[in-house]
DNA sequence: TAGATTGTTAATCGATTAACAATC
DNA sequence: TAGATTGTTAATCGATTAACAATC
């Protein structure tokens, strides 16, 4: 008789589900009608064992000899991430990194539509970045309910994030990608994904210093 | 008789120095001359000795009662991570992302000068983006050794990426911070940093997920 | 001094890896 | 069928957390 899984969700597993997923589009693109895990670890440097555990949590099953369906594979990634449907998000802080996150082609293919952008500066209000027009921050309380916005790109500088954070909130957004770097006092109910550039750097510097210490 | 430190390096240890020195600096510019474990981890909202083990591996050592001092903390942390001295490094792909990743400041704090970028793109070269001008991609393989950059953000796009990073290897970048999502062909003397900013919009949305099925 | 905070050693926790029967 | 690949259970590994003596 079949398991019944019923997998625990752990972190690391679920930032590597992308990963897959973009393998699993290029399979499909190339006609293939099977993915197996020992391809994907492959191609991504890991053990296969690994793979085949993180796609449990999504609740797919492979086949023996086979591997895993690639439709069912990239269906069950964006099910379980919630990629299946367009999200609409807004994007407050239409700097350097903010205009060009609206512009990354990346997030349209996983359900993220940017539907407006703000900003403070009165001098990128009315512009149009990346075909979104940049509103003023101070419309966002009347905006973003209005466009029934849920999720947030927070790209403004340091000294403006929490402030920011807080008119979010209270503009009902209830998830906040956060690039500031600061930590955001939110209540409970909002959910906030801090990322963090400069600890990827942090590690690329260690790994070339290790790399010279041993030649 | 004091002990003698010898810390093996953890990568998420190094992953959060830079969240540590980003608070270091902001209590230098307050004027405290002491920071502790304590007051790091309630910023941050972690525990101290999560803060101590980290901090542990840059060799500095803290002070009962008072904590760390400030301009040493500094000083260790951006020793440890080679962040003391400025370094160069070129940008490959002057699209959305690689522009904004140009003009982030962020990343000049951290000792990352950006000294050239290059673009395929013809409608792109000889503009000046942040300040740096773009050159044509054939250009590479002449000016990353003259340059004498030995390190390289990749920008491109994905069908791209392959080829890029071979040819950057082969004008002797020795660093590459890879955000195309694509795993590159290098020599083992070469280090890559993979970059992937959807692995944290995954983790944003179970988060999210979780919450509403949790109420 | 008393008390807050440190670094170390030990215990816990969670993620990764290994082993292997089941499967098509 | 034989063999490649799967999912599960168990073992290993590494990171986090706890306990506590040492310190100023």
């Amino acid at each position: 008789m079949p398991m019944m899984r019923d997998k625990i969700m752990a972190a690391p597993s679920v930032r590597r589900l992308p990963a897959y997923l973009n393998i699993g589009r290029t399979q499909r693109d190339a006609g293939e009608p099977y993915i197996s895990s020992t391809f994907i670890a492959k191609e991504l440097d890991m053990e296969p064992i690994q793979v085949r555990k993180d796609l449990a949590i999504t609740g797919i099953f492979g086949r023996p000899q086979k591997g895993y369906a690639v439709e069912p594979l990239i269906a069950a990634i964006e099910r379980f991430l919630g990629w299946d449907a367009a999200r609409n998000a807004v994007l407050v802080g239409a700097g350097n990194l903010g205009s060009a996150l609206l512009g990354h082609r990346e997030f349209s293919a996983h359900g993220l539509t940017r539907c407006a952008a703000f900003d403070a500066d009165r001098r990128k209000t009315g512009t149009v970045v990346h075909g979104v027009t940049v509103l003023d921050a101070s419309c966002m309380n009347e905006e973003i309910p209005r466009l029934g916005v849920k999720l947030a790109v927070l790209t403004v500088p340091t000294a403006e994030a929490q402030a920011t954070a807080a008119a979010l909130v209270n503009a009902g957004i209830e998830g906040i990608w956060n690039f500031t770097g600061v930590k955001l006092p939110v209540p409970e109910t909002v959910t906030v994904q801090n990322e963090d550039l400069s600890s990827g750097f942090a590690m690329l510097c260690i790994k070339m210093q290790n790399k010279k210490g041993v030649p």
